[in-house]
DNA sequence: CGGCATACCTGCAAGC
DNA sequence: TGCTTGCAGGTATGCC
């Protein structure tokens, strides 16, 4: 299920499969996801070929020849199948099927269908929404403490609601924000203003932000690498892996963090559960 | 505009 | 066992 090391795993596991290979023929199995499919889907991507798949924050883009790019969301629910054989095999919620040149079929599964498949010009990727109200790359090196006091500055929301907004930080979701913040021992009630000083600049705990974002991430990152290594599911579905947490869904546990007494509390904020230390995260 | 609740959709686990 | 309820990692929209 879906943040960024997610889709990065996904990312990875379809670009062998889809680099180079000519798209034969595009089959919907419905005219919509969570918004119809833009008009003449199928016909303006059948025949292009795909030159590389990249990622900006949760979103999967197949970059094809002509300008043209395939712009993908996975929902909440969202994965993809690699297979190959005849006859194709059929699941329910299978909503689209990409035919490559290989022979190989690509099956994207969605039962919320919360996800979305959008056509963008490449050339215009940036300004395009959703991209242009995006933040920043959590792995990039524009995440900085100093970044994030200016966009933190004079915010009266909780830092955990701020975290999730994917106009400051873009990819995280609510697992990571929820990690994140327990590495960095901060509490996810705390308002998020308070992380940036009067001169509007960082913090102690603002400080220690940066590095703990990049850490959960690339460690999960890590384990849908080598989950990946060991090999799709037996019917090749990419887009699941389990990995092990420190807080998420840990209610009642005790906290993991060395010489800390304190039991993993969940709350509600902005109607989604926060799971965190009230022990050691201020 | 900022902050929050709500809607979208299905599946699953827990509780009665 | 079978039904109801609440909850799930996503974003977009509308309301104050």
């Amino acid at each position: 299920m879906p943040e960024l090391p997610e889709v990065e795993t996904v990312r990875r596991g379809l670009e062998p499969a889809l680099a180079s290979q000519r798209l034969d023929k595009i089959e919907l199995m419905r005219p919509d996801l969570r918004r119809p499919f833009p008009p003449d889907f199928a016909q303006r991507l059948e025949g292009r070929t795909v030159e590389r798949l990249s990622r900006r924050a949760k979103y999967l883009i197949a970059h094809l020849d002509g300008d043209l790019c395939l712009v993908m969301h996975l929902g909440m629910s969202g994965s993809f199948r690699i297979e190959s054989g005849v006859p194709a095999n059929e699941k329910p919620h299978d909503h689209v099927r990409f035919l490559l040149g290989s022979g190989i079929r690509v099956t994207y599964n969605d039962p919320r269908r919360f996800g979305s498949m959008d056509l963008v010009a490449c050339s215009r990727l940036e300004q395009s929404p959703p991209f242009k109200t995006l933040g920043v790359e959590p792995l990039g090196t524009e995440l900085t403490a100093a970044h994030l006091a200016a966009k933190l500055r004079g915010k009266a929301t909780s830092i955990k609601a701020a975290l999730l907004d994917q106009r400051v930080i873009a990819g995280l979701g609510n697992i990571y924000v929820c990690e994140a913040l327990w590495d960095a021992r901060i509490s996810p009630r705390r308002l998020a203003g308070t992380l940036a000083d009067a001169r509007v600049r960082p913090t102690a705990a603002c400080r220690r932000l940066p590095e703990a974002i990049r850490k959960v991430l690339l460690a999960a990152i890590a384990s849908g690498g080598s989950s990946l290594r060991n090999h799709f599911q037996t019917d090749g579905s990419l887009g699941m892996f389990q990995h092990s947490f420190n807080v998420y869904d840990r209610e009642g546990e005790a906290c993991r963090r060395p010489g800390c007494r304190g039991t993993i509390t969940r709350i509600v904020q902005t109607g989604r559960s926060t799971f965190y230390c009230p022990v050691c995260q201020r």
